[in-house]
DNA sequence: ATCCGAATCTGGAACGTTCCAGATTCGTTT
DNA sequence: AAACGAATCTGGAACGTTCCAGATTCGGAT
């Protein structure tokens, strides 16, 4: 190490006085940041995971960059992070298994301390795989639970029943559903919607209308879902809420004063749209915080599993009002 | 290595087997192979990098996550360095100075082959620091060019100017600029209008407001904007593009009928919005690819450095017509 | 049988740190 | 003056790979 030459001492002072130990004379220690300074030395991360075990990184694995809900799941995960000295980097799975697959052995590979996943897309075999190795928290609702792997999702069945019964307690009887895919979450929404419409004595007025994954389908089933003459809707995401915005107004139907919405995520779109999106919000920062905390507990010896489901809250703004009295 | 002792080899061979070297008969690969599975062995990154003195690994860093311009740069970025065989891990900087430079420094000590830096807000002298231990390719209009510090950039003087001449093209005279903050991008987006309205002959109809960076400050440069009665607003960004949109509908104004608006950077927004905004398109996938070769050529060898412009291109949707015929 | 070269395999050095057991220095106490 | 202990410092082992020079094996030509 030329640091160590050029303060005279040898390279494992260089080391201590470096990382702040004490059992350094304060002249020593200022001449050994004097040279390091000067020499522009940079410690090398790699030798140093190497030899002590952990690397003091956090990786976060993301299905989709683009996707504002994920991205305020980090930003939840970095503050966290940051309070206890890990730093975090990302992998980005593109919305692709296989890439998703590669980019988690990637991190893997680079020893981090524990990995959060922020995405429930990931080969459950891969994930399993990954627990073994390191701490691994899912962030989403997986298919099915994958033993070694926490997990933290938000009460989908809650969030539904809580947009019905605001659309309810407005006033509107005929609320329909705009339901999306096969997937977990999206399944509980609509159960969550069923199960509201039955217990608020509405099962007549149940109406429900699914888009596939793909994005082309939703402005079709919008069309369809409106078709039926709902006053109000209840949307599986902000997305899907958008699309029933637009056809909407290519309808000529009036949102809030003959239509309400309601979405799902409050992503950054529903401050976007006009009228202001009412929408259930995911506790994402408080989800992603407690992702770290369940790293750190793994870290410190728990072995059990813990899967920790949060209720999600109604976000209140212009896309919802009474329905028009009739006539 | 386990891997060696259960397959009756040295590690060396182990090594070479698993990178699939050749000069290891096919027999003893497949004992190999079949070791590592089975003992689900996976090589270590850290030491890897540490004898190689590289680690395959390209580095970018990122102001903000929740950006979908930065993200789709990203994208590119990705795409090219699959292409090369690089694994591309992100680091965030969260809009923060302190943290940007440290997050660089971060993926430094990982020893990156490279670093995409995708913001123009990192301090210079940590981006000197940091071409000096890796090729650093910048995307974006930085205030100053660091020596050793390659840049991409879009020609924002180009792109006003395509905005303005699509408005007066339609016909519009009283063409108004949102204009952004101090920064060089919004500075010469500003310049790019004046221009545009100078060699039109429309010097005299030249209207400037600028909002601030604090988004609060929009609506009411948008509405100070609008005061003037344009019938034609460029502005600095999609997000003064929404606020003007947003402005206009609160006054009655109808879009595209009686204002038309352009925004900048086509991002996500441009398609959400109602109506779909005409925006101007930076080639931003083209951009993160052209990152991640000029960090390739900096590896092979070049030492010039390298400051690219790309010329953007206008979309146009339907927040633009031609203006209502007066009386 | 002998030799030769190609194919296959091995052992140790190296990468840049941290860690630890011990060496050295120095001031204080006896 | 001797002894002691604390403070300060050193040298080598270790981390898990790759790399390289050389060792071993093997089939075939002489």
């Amino acid at each position: 190490m030329d640091v160590a030459a050029a303060a005279g001492v040898s390279k494992s002072l260089v080391s201590l006085a470096l990382r702040g130990g004490d059992g350094v004379s304060a002249a020593t220690s200022a001449r050994i940041l004097a040279a390091a300074e000067r020499l522009g030395y940079r410690s090398n991360a790699l030798a140093r995971g190497l030899v002590q075990g952990r690397t003091m990184i956090l990786g976060v694995l993301l299905t989709d960059l683009a996707n504002p809900y994920h991205t305020e799941v980090v930003a939840g995960v970095e503050e966290s992070a940051d309070a206890r000295g890990l730093t975090v980097l990302m992998a980005h799975g593109r919305r692709d298994r296989a890439r998703l697959t590669h980019q988690l052995d990637a991190l893997l590979q680079l020893n981090v301390d524990g990995v959060v996943v922020v995405s429930s897309w990931v080969e459950p075999d891969a994930l399993a795989d990954a627990a073994r190795r390191a701490p691994v928290v899912m962030v989403g609702r997986p298919e099915r639970f994958t033993p070694g792997v926490d997990t933290i999702a938000n009460d989908d069945r809650a969030g539904a029943e809580a947009a019905v019964r605001h659309l309810a307690g407005l006033g509107h009887e005929r609320i329909a559903h705009l339901a999306g895919s096969r997937r977990p979450a999206s399944r509980a929404r609509q159960e969550g919607y069923r199960e509201a419409m039955a217990s608020l004595g509405l099962e007549g007025r149940v109406a429900v209308r699914e888009v596939g994954d793909d994005p082309c389908g939703r402005e079709g089933a919008a069309e369809a879902l409106l078709a039926a003459r709902p006053t109000g809707v209840f949307a599986v995401n902000d997305l899907a809420a958008l699309a029933v915005l637009d056809q909407a107004h290519a309808e000529g139907i009036a949102v809030p004063d003959e239509l309400s919405v309601v979405g799902y995520d409050n992503t950054s779109l529903a401050d976007t749209v006009r009228p202001r999106l009412t929408s259930v919000d995911q506790p994402r920062l408080v989800m992603g915080g407690l992702a770290v905390e369940m790293v750190v507990e793994r870290l410190s010896g728990r072995s059990e599993d813990r899967h920790e489901v949060l209720t999600p809250s109604l976000v209140i703004r212009a896309s919802t009002a009474r329905p028009a009295t009739k006539g």
